[in-house]
Order: structure tokens, then C-alpha cells, then sequence
DNA sequence: GTACTTGCAAACTCTTTGCCGATGT
DNA sequence: ACATCGGCAAAGAGTTTGCAAGTAC
């Protein structure tokens, strides 16, 4: 479970290229949460031979075998992260975009209660959660 | 609290046009959550005085003004609805799209004391919360 | 009357795709 | 060798914007 990316990316069967290799490498030294265009100039810096198409291939590949978590802030743009770290979830600034990681046991127990109450069976469905809260409002 | 789209909008000093009437009524009457394509057709169908680059105008200012909630579920469109509405969360099915609405007493208090924890205060950021569960992980 | 609003089409941003030469196994 | 991949440029989806005519106040 401590392999890494471009390990994973064989044992999924997946061709593995210099382009995929750079890009894999990027994810994983990344510590924060990179949007393609970013990913590109990182990997770009590496190997300038990866044009900005195939980071978006790339990324699609990966998450579709399920090795990347695609997330999506709401500032149209996607990012990604690497599917096998710990759990954890996410919480934004919508004025300064800082993404913010947590764990906390309550919010999987929620979500877990809430599904279960609207009679959806989270070993069928992928449900995410989003909580708005406002400045002064409630 | 209780007043029209319309009526508010006038309070806050916006021009009443034909056109942001008809939005507002739209997005009064709308009980599901609609896309500014899904607005665009339902005020078309009742004025056909109405173009799409109107409806975005129109939720822009809306929203900057503090009437409408911009919402962004990961499809790539944006969703909107009333700010004055009893205060809920979302739960959003991955695969089928379907919205959730819900309320929980204990994500607010998660919400704020994930905050404090981070020394965030919520008066004056606006901090959105994305919980993710995958179907068979932890 | 004047500043604001609208429709139209063009522009813009993010992402996907067709084509064809290049590469992995 | 052969299927797959990557670069490039064009195309798509969603959204924004400049402009000139129209409208609210």
C-alpha cells in the first residue's frame, strides 16, 4: 500500500511512459493541491517534453483506475491527489481558495447516518458532502 | 424575512427590469436545484425576451448581492438558489447527480469547531466543507 | 435625461479530442 | 510488430464581455 504511483500505475496494467512517470512524480512529491495547469508547469520543469493535453489525459487515466481522487472546489478547476493516502476531508476558504485537510471521525459517522436515513447504501453510491457556512448568517 | 426575490432585490437598490422579475420568480418557484441552462428554459417559457447571457448577469448580481447562493457540485455548471431559505447542507450521488438537501445540527457545530481549531473565524471567512466517502474505502 | 440593462456575438477559460508521428512492451 | 501514447491544434462546454439599442427611474 506504500507504493507508489507509478508502481500502482503498472500493477493497474497501465503502459507507463516518461511523460506518466514525471507527472506520477509531481503528484506524489506534491504537498499541496495542484490544478492541471500547475501540474503541468511542475512537470514541464522536469521534462519539457509533456504538453498540458496529456497531464489532462493523465490525470483522467489515473482516476479512472482509481489511483487519483479527483476534487472539485468549486473554482473551476479540478485537482487532484493521490487516492491512496490516509482519509481525510476538506474544508475551503471561499475568499482566499486555502484548502484546508482534516480528519475528523464525526463527519464519516454523518455521512454514514445521513445516507442511511435517506435509504442510501453507501457500498452503492459515492456521496460527497458539501456544508456551506456563511460569515453571519445561519 | 418572509419577502419576495423581487421585493428584496428593490430593497437592495437593484433596477427592476421584466427580465430579472421573471428570473426571480423562476428561481422562487424552482424547488429542485437548476442550472443556468435549466433557468435560462423555464424563463424563456414565460417571456421570450430573455437571453442566456441575461440569466448569468442576472445570478451574478443576485448572488453578489447577497440573495443568491452560488452552488458548485462538481459537474462544471453552477446551481443557485434562494440565500434566504432555512439554512441546509448537500449530499450529492457521484453517479446520478441527485441533490440531497438535509440539515444536521451536528455539522455546524463540526463546521465551527473544525474552525476554531484552525484558528479560522468564521465571521469573517466563508468556509466550505467537502466530505468525500468512496463506495468500498475508509 | 441619464445611467443602467439587454441581446447578440465574440471572447475567454477549462477540458476533451482527431490526427499522425513516436514509443512501450 | 502492434497497440497504445503524445504533441499539436481544433473543438466543446460553460461563462463572461464589448457594443449599440433599449429601459428604469
Amino acid at each position: 500500500m506504500s507504493e507508489t504511483l507509478t508502481q500502482r500505475s503498472i500493477a493497474k496494467g497501465l503502459r507507463m511512459t516518461d511523460q506518466r512517470r514525471t507527472i506520477a512524480h509531481v503528484l506524489e512529491t506534491a504537498k499541496d493541491h495542484p490544478d492541471v495547469e500547475q501540474l503541468h508547469a511542475r512537470a514541464t520543469a522536469l521534462d519539457n517534453r509533456i504538453s498540458i493535453a496529456t497531464v489532462y489525459r493523465t490525470v483522467k487515466l489515473f482516476e479512472e483506475a482509481g489511483l487519483l481522487e479527483k476534487l472539485e472546489f468549486g473554482d473551476g478547476r479540478a485537482r487532484y491527489e493521490d487516492a491512496e493516502r490516509d482519509h481525510h476531508d476538506h474544508l475551503i476558504d471561499m475568499q482566499t481558495g486555502e484548502v484546508i485537510e482534516f480528519v475528523d471521525p464525526e463527519i464519516e459517522a454523518l455521512q454514514e447516518r445521513i445516507a442511511a436515513k435517506l435509504g442510501y447504501d453507501l457500498k452503492d453510491h459515492r456521496l460527497e458532502l458539501y456544508g456551506t457556512r456563511r460569515k453571519a448568517d445561519d
